[in-house]
DNA sequence: GAATCGTGGCG
DNA sequence: TCGCCAAGATT
């Protein structure tokens, strides 16, 4: 269940109209921002925009809804179709599971995008972040959205840090009610226009504080920039060796592949035999792959 | 709560 | 070169 934390009682708002002044002024002419993009087109979107970069997405995300223009469309073809589509944008089993909503809209929601916070978080591989945003970003809901780019730029303007540390919802999404305005058209531009900020100005390695709107009021920059002293975020292990890139180089593979792909064809992607083995059974228990007796298929 | 899950660009 | 980062979600 979602609970919204009620507003606290002290008005925030110069802080959400320099943001929203700056937001109209500032923003990038990006696809899901056209007149006319739908709620599917949203949903879509958020899902290719998890943890990939802006600019990897938009071509296949004009790809995708040309093909698929509806859930009813995406539903209607098998899911190894929707990770073959997914090309190479990554984290392949976003597709697995956005076909999974495709088929759960069509079937529950009448084909409609539902505009609940809680029903958006019944479907497949939608969390937090994703169910807020297509409740605000389709719906004009009022909601508070929490990104990695909201999340940094409260740590820096509100709590004086370099970096938010690991996220953390209950504490995030209080943090962001607290801050957004109660008119709930005011309310999306704040949320679209924080996210925004933490995009392209108040950005993780250089921000650009000359040409940000905050920075008169930031508390990270009158404290001097001080250095992150908090808990990191986990390390990124390397991924050259690692199971991920066998992962990686498999499901190319059967992407590329309209016929089953030998276990010998697959012995020429990775000498190591354990690891090979391990990352086949990695993606068949997954359901990104299915085994059959010519060799490996997308499902 | 920590680990896992792709891929590519950038400083 | 290589570590960091990118509109997260799941187990």
């Amino acid at each position: 269940m979602v609970s919204e934390i009620a507003a606290a009682s002290a008005p925030p708002l110069p802080l959400a109209a320099i943001v929203i002044d700056w937001f109209h002024a500032n923003r990038r002419d990006l696809p899901w921002r056209r007149d006319g993009f739908t709620a599917w087109g949203t949903l879509v979107s958020e899902f290719m925009l998890q943890q990939t970069p802006v600019s990897r997405v938009i071509p296949h995300l004009e790809d995708w809804l040309t093909r698929w223009p509806t859930p009813a469309d995406l539903a209607t073809v098998p899911p190894g179709e929707a990770v073959r589509a997914w090309k190479s944008l990554g984290y392949p089993r976003r597709a697995l599971w956005l076909h999974a909503c495709a088929v759960a809209i069509t079937e529950e929601f009448g084909g409609v995008v539902p505009d609940d916070v809680d029903a958006l978080l019944t479907l497949p591989g939608i969390g937090d972040y994703t169910a807020r945003a297509v409740a605000v970003f389709a719906y004009g809901g009022r909601h508070p959205v929490v990104d990695t780019n909201i999340r940094r730029v409260i740590a820096r303007v509100v709590d004086g840090n370099a970096d938010p540390g690991p996220p953390n919802a209950r504490r995030d999404l209080p943090a962001m009610e607290s801050l957004l305005p109660g008119d709930r058209a005011a309310s999306v531009a704040f949320n679209a226009g924080m996210m925004e900020l933490g995009a392209i100005v108040c950005v993780a390695r250089a921000p650009r504080c000359d040409g940000c709107p905050l920075s008169e009021a930031c508390a990270w920059r009158l404290a001097g920039y001080p250095a992150y002293d908090g808990p990191r975020k986990a390390v990124q292990k390397k991924y050259e060796g690692s199971d991920r890139q066998v992962r990686g180089l498999v499901m190319a593979e059967l992407r590329a592949s309209h016929i089953p792909v030998t276990r010998a064809e697959l012995e020429t992607l990775w000498p190591d035999s354990a690891q090979r083995e391990r990352a086949i059974a990695g993606l068949v228990a997954d359901g990104l792959a299915v085994e059959n007796p010519d060799g490996l298929v997308l499902p």
